[in-house]
DNA sequence: GGCTATCTTCTACGTTTGTAGAAGATGCCT
DNA sequence: AGGCATCTTCTACAAACGTAGAAGATAGCC
């Protein structure tokens, strides 16, 4: 599933509280944005159509939840960047992180202690 | 700089063999990807227009070389990616990483101790 | 039962991306 | 100098993306 910049922040906002009427994604959305009413509305059939949501109706209004998990949706974009942009290995990713980008000693550590542990799955 | 997909192959092409011709381009690219010498030039054009390359003429053709490094374009790339799918943070990527995607608890090690490994910048 | 507020559907249009042919320019070989 | 092999320039076109107005359908209120 590959969604696009804009197809992101709706999804985002429908991720976040779902589900959703366009009202309520306009209103996560329109802010950053200032998207029209119909913008919005546009996107999410497109994303219904692309089986990334889920339309019901209820009364004359449509309401939209997701189809695919936060989690899937990230696995690809991860997926598609490793592949375009860093030989499709995770080593090249953690290498460019470590070396280019200013992450202070804390940080570092703080993000290897996370990789490194295997209980960091799903913690209460 | 914003690199789309079809624009990243050829940019790893180049930065792979720099300066290169359409030619080298399209032996490197064209073979997994089948594209028509006409569409490579079109690429590298766009990519000059766009202020990735760099043309030169040599006699009537002309050879490229990147005018952005292959890590800053990585860095764009990458922060892009934070901002549209994990919250802008490193520590939901990370997250992601350790809870969704399987790797085995050797190359997580691996990784943890590149990340924490104080030189692992450039080292001959 | 009609009005108004709200939703949806349809349609549209500019931009970017992916892909490439036709035609024109240039240089090299004999 | 003529011709072949290359290169480039121009132009095009379909699909995807970003954005949104106009017009039609509904429903709740008085």
């Amino acid at each position: 599933m590959n969604l696009s910049e804009a197809e992101w922040t709706v999804m985002n906002a429908v991720w976040s509280k779902a589900p959703a009427s366009v009202r309520d994604v306009q209103d996560r959305v329109g802010a950053e944005r200032g998207w029209a009413h119909t913008t919005v509305k546009t996107m999410l059939d497109r994303l219904v159509a692309k089986g990334a949501l889920r339309e019901k109706k209820r009364a004359n209004a449509s309401i939209y939840e997701p189809r695919i998990s936060r989690e899937e949706a990230r696995t690809s974009a991860l997926r598609a960047l490793l592949t375009r942009s860093f030989d499709g290995s995770f080593g090249s990713l953690v290498h460019h992180i470590v070396s280019e980008e200013r992450l202070s000693k804390k940080e570092r550590e703080r993000l290897a202690r996370q990789l490194g542990d295997d209980d960091a799955e799903e913690r209460p």
